[in-house]
Formats: C-alpha cells, structure tokens, sequence
DNA sequence: CGCCCAATCTGGTCCAACCAGTTGACCAGA
DNA sequence: TCTGGTCAACTGGTTGGACCAGATTGGGCG
C-alpha cells in the first residue's frame, strides 16, 4: 500500500528523500527507534537493498545512528548534522523556508570576508594577478543578472582558494551549490552586490596589495548588500527555546 | 586468544573508506571513470550490493558522479565536496599534511565571532540568561582540558543556537564532531583558550547586554588564543616586492 | 558516407537465503 | 529470591544470481 506514483527517479533515492523529510519534520522522532528495514521495503513495496542504500545516506548525512543486531535510531539532526544538511534544508518538501536563505548569506559574508583577509595575506603574486584579471573581466559580463552570478561564484572561488583554507573551500562548495547557484537565492535579492563592480575591482586590489584590514572591510561591505538587514522582527521568544 | 580489537567493520564502509582515499590522494583522478562496480566486486571479493552502498556514500559526499548506464566518474573534490568531508580528509589515511588543523581553527574563530554578535543581537532574554549560567558553571570545571573542553564545546553550542543562524549550526557540528573532539586538534594546543575563564564570562555578559560589537571582538580574541599565528610565512613566489 | 540497430557495456532493482549481533523471555540451579 | 545460561525472535549485514533499464559502441545496410 502506499503506492506512490513512481517516478523515474531512483527509488532509494526517493526513500531517502521522503525518510530524510520524516526525520527533518519531526515525523519520525529524535531519539525514536526507525522502522525496520524489512518493514520499511514492505511498507513501499521495494527490495530490501533500496531501503539499505537509503539508510546508509541518512546514516552519513547523521541524521540515523545504525547498530548491528540493534535499531537504527534517530538523532537529533540539530545537535549531529553537518553543514550539508542545510542544503538538503533547502529543498526538503516541507521547505523551512524560514530565515534558511538569510542565514547562508550571513554565512557567507563571514566566510568570505575573512577568506578575502587571509587571500590578502597569504595568496600567491600569481593568484592575486588571476584575481585582478578576472575582476578586470568581471566588469566586461552583461547586465544579465544569471551571467554576472556565476561570474561572481568563479571569482570568489578564486579568492577562497587563494586564502589557502580548506575548510573555506568546501564551505564554499557547500554554500554555493546548495543554496546560491541552486535558485534559492533568487539573483535579484542579490542585485545590489552584483552590480556594485567596482567594489570587486576594488577588492581584487586590496587583495593584490596585501592589505589584509583593507580587503577584509571591502569584503564585507560587498558581501553585506546581500544579507537580509534583519528589518527587526527580534523574535523574543519565537527562535529557540 | 588476545584478539582485542575485534574490529568488525562494515565491508561497504570499509569500501568507502579506500574508495574515498583513492580519490582524496588522487590514485582515481578527477574526471577519470571510475571502476565499474562489478569488477570492484570481484576485485575484493564481495558482493556488489556492498560495493553499491559504498558508492552511493561516495556520490552523497559529492566525490563521484554516477549516471544510469554510463560510467560512474571521479569528481574534483576541490571543487565539489562539502564541508563535510573535512572530517574524512583529517582521517584519511594519507593524511594531506595541510594544515587542515589550522584551517579549522580560523574557521571556528569566523563562524564564532559572527555567531557571537548575531547572538547578542537577536538571542531571547532567556537564552541570555542560560549563556551566562553556563559561564558560570564553566568556572567550576576542573583544571581537567578534556572536562574544560567538552564544557566549552556546550558552552559554545548555545550561544551559536542562539544565534539563530541554522547554517552556523550546522557547521559548528561538523567542526565540533569532525576535528575537535575527535582528537584532531589536541586540548593542549588550546590550553590558553580554554584556560581563559573570564573570557567566556565576560562574552557572555556581553551577549546578555546585547553588545553586539563587544561580544564580537570579546569572542574573535578569545578564539583567536587557539589559530596557530602562522609560524609559516606566506608562500611568495620570490620576484619582485 | 551516414544512419540505424543490436550486442554489450554500465548502473538499478529484485528475490531468496543466510550470517551476525541484540534483545528478552524463559527456565534450571544456587 | 536471585543468579545464570539457553534459546527463540528480532535487528542489521552479506551473499548469490537473475533481470530491468539506460548508455555506448560498432557493424551492417541504405
């Protein structure tokens, strides 16, 4: 029973989607025993294997704890999911919807503007001049909005590998893939930093002169004009509790 | 007799693992297909239902790229892999020796100081007010670094969910999970961090004032004691000043 | 030469069985 | 009564083989 209408997509696919929704809403608890497996390919109508290929994503995406002989439970995917999650957040059915977008923006202007100060610091002659050329390049990219995008997303990519942080890289590739470049964060919202050329040229100088204060603050001007300016709405006791 | 570590890994994380570590040292280069799950199977001697979760493990952090009928296809990592992975490159067997340690540290000492701000700013009286009780009752840890670092690991937990920033939730469990508790970075290397028990009362004090400038600088020092000061200079290509 | 189709690669799914830990009910013995 | 061990019934882990479905390739035919 419980059919659903099959789709071309892979059917372990689909069940992690759809048990990744349950854990995410709350539909299966935190702390709660998970449905057996066999139980769980009955209850679709699919292999065993399918079931297993999909617990073994939610296993490493942290959001189920498996142990031999024993149940595979939920966690508490607040306290045990990683960063990748978010983008998974993102287009879960039940989007959150929620401050989601303000807060990978926010993310990114933290990372970026420090990423911006250690480029300064540490990057190559060779990456500062590649940074220079593509800003120089980023003023020729039309007015189309998508165009200056990923114009935008090549030349930080340049500025977080210069930065020689690993850990910006792939924060970077997370932030990037999952919520910038996937639409859920329309260009237009981000329109203000996108034309604002000549800030990333003036960026790019900063970084080629070694001016670590001045790249960082150049950063995260340009990086603010995308964030969300909190128009209040402090949730006093709607966040967490 | 004496068979101590009764080291009973799973076959398909064990497939993952030297998968992973293939494609992390460049043994299976980016853009090269990768071998075709039958002939993993037989190359191990499994079954290829344990070759498949592997490789569906593989796909879900981003390392391969896997189309129906074609061949599955090493990913660059660099450029695709989330933050996520930044666990699994400190563990991997063929350590990258980069200073994925320190990379972690800056990104903690960024993530934190945004998180700390945000939190003045938006975080409920109550949550305020839990933030400096644990402060508090971080003054009464021993001079234990474990016991002082698991303290400041909640300690810090809070004032991130205060924040209300999801994406720095997320990310603070995969630098928490992945390279601080772990073992990655050793508590001796962040004794004067940790030792440093009037920092945390005097941020959290901060945060309750709802000094969002204060709370930033108080954090981004205190962080700050734990980033190597890069006893490596800047890597210039020589030439020209 | 260029198009089309079929053999044959690849991954995706299924069935059925068995291995291997965990749990808990149950019963014999101290 | 309490302790200890056995055993059945779960759970996840693994195997084998078969077949479905999409992609690739190369040869044959127009």
């Amino acid at each position: 029973m419980t059919e659903q209408p099959i789709r071309r997509e892979a059917v372990s696919d689909q069940l992690f989607t759809l048990l990744r929704d349950r854990i995410l809403t709350g539909t299966l608890a935190a702390g709660a025993p998970m449905t057996a497996e066999r139980e769980l390919a009955a209850e679709f109508g699919v292999n065993r294997h399918a079931v297993r290929e999909a617990v073994k994503r939610l296993q490493q995406a942290r959001l189920v704890e498996v142990s031999h002989g024993g149940r595979t439970r939920v966690l508490d995917w607040r306290r045990t999911a990683g960063l990748d999650l978010a983008v998974q957040l993102a287009r879960a059915t039940g989007s959150p919807t929620h401050d989601l977008r303000r807060d990978v923006l926010e993310m990114r202007a933290s990372i970026g503007a420090d990423a911006a100060r250690l480029c300064a610091a540490r990057c190559s002659r060779e990456t500062a001049s590649e940074i220079v050329g593509a800003a120089a390049g980023y003023v020729g990219c039309g007015p189309d909005l998508a165009e200056l995008a990923a114009a935008d997303v090549a030349w930080w990519r340049l500025v977080v590998e210069g930065s020689g942080n690993l850990a910006y890289l792939l924060a970077f590739n997370t932030l990037v893939d999952g919520s910038l470049t996937a639409g859920e964060v329309p260009t237009d919202l981000r329109a203000a930093e996108l034309l604002d050329i000549e800030g990333h040229v003036r960026l790019a100088a900063l970084i080629a002169t070694h001016d670590e204060d001045g790249a960082e603050a150049a950063a995260r001007a340009l990086l603010a004009r995308s964030v969300p300016t909190a128009p209040i709405a402090p949730e006093h006791e709607g966040g967490q509790a």
